[in-house]
DNA sequence: CGATTATCGTACCGACAGGTACATAATCTA
DNA sequence: TAGATTATGTACCTGTCGGTACGATAATCG
């Protein structure tokens, strides 16, 4: 098995590494197969045998930014004991990946969402986004329902609700962080928004 | 004066509404000249020669876009004596309107401020969402500054930052109604975020 | 009325979009 | 080594983009 004919000369995942930045900052429809392979240092045709269509190239890069994201901020959560520092080292540590110079500003699934009623936007792609919009709340959810049943948060608390609000707040981050607003603006931010913790 | 050789066959602010919704579902770069002059129902030269181009439309439209909301909201927060009750009506108030079904859902500017980042959205474009992104916290800031000499607001409070902190769950707000989150989580939202009020 | 002036629709321009036909080059199995 | 298989780059396809040249048309002025 394996490797009959030519071999392919580029890697796979590096290359979606290549087209993601371009896709979280132009988004689906402003960012070109030519651009993305001229990035990936790729003809098109070893492109499109590669991955298929624009349509599955995005997917699969909008996969790995979630693994990526993941990654760096999901462990934060589980990690500090305390509910509520645990929720806003979280969303700091969001502030500080949307306005990392190295990377595209903000978020690419909520830049991505504000863009997906173009006609030229395919409904699977509008829906990996709006699916991949909840899980930064779901994350949160988790963890303030894991502090729910330890005590931690009262009983009364709508859960969903809040986890819900901080997702929101993540959400408007990301829209400052593309309209230039600077690191520390956007940690002020982060301070206010902690004080609907419920006490 | 005025009014020499064959007059315009229809109005220049009627044809301006009918290009809004199109610019605000679509953003600058995901509507298109053709699709704009037929909701028109003009043809294509006759909007180039009232408009210029396509970028000198954008900016009429998102002026016209800002008049607009201003008219809709901006004596709510002027109306109300309690300023925590001003803010939170001025919340519910956008809320509506973003879930509005007769309207492009979301805000138009957060909209396209997440996409100005394509090389194809001209400068000018970039700068006039990038300062409409902070009318909404300018009209909050200037009623909690008002708020605070007349003595209903603390002292110690940090008033721009609490109103970029408003502001930046706007922006999350009309994110969430592009999502196709409903109407009662987005006022549920509104609630949590006015817990933040200082105390 | 005639002349002027501006708007009108048709038809078109070059640039670029996503996507592909085709011949060539490189690797495998036999 | 021969043949099957797969990747590669060049060059091209159709469609649409923003923007316009141009002749026809229509309304106001003298």
């Amino acid at each position: 098995m394996s490797a009959r004919g030519r071999p392919r000369e580029f890697d796979l995942e590096e290359a979606l590494d290549l087209a993601l930045p371009l896709f979280w900052r132009d988004g689906y429809e402003g960012a070109s197969v030519n651009e993305i392979a001229e990035a990936m240092g790729v003809s098109k045709p070893s492109l499109y045998a590669a991955f298929g269509d624009k349509e599955s190239l995005y997917l699969r890069a909008l996969a790995r930014y979630g693994d990526r994201q993941r990654a760096r901020h999901a462990n934060i959560l589980d990690t500090e004991s305390d509910p509520r520092k645990a929720v806003e080292a979280f969303l700091l540590s969001v502030v500080d990946a949307h306005t990392d110079p190295a990377l595209p500003g903000g978020c690419m699934v909520v830049s991505g969402t504000t863009t997906c009623d173009g006609s030229a936007v395919p409904e699977s792609v509008k829906q990996a986004l709006c699916e991949a919009l909840k899980v930064g709340g779901a994350a949160i959810e988790e963890r303030l329902g894991r502090a729910q049943r330890e005590g931690q948060v009262a009983r009364s608390v709508d859960v969903a609700a809040l986890a819900t609000y901080f997702n929101t707040v993540l959400a408007g981050l990301s829209v400052q962080a593309k309209g230039q607003a600077c690191r520390e603006v956007l940690r002020g931010v982060v301070t206010s928004a902690m004080e609907a913790w419920p006490r």
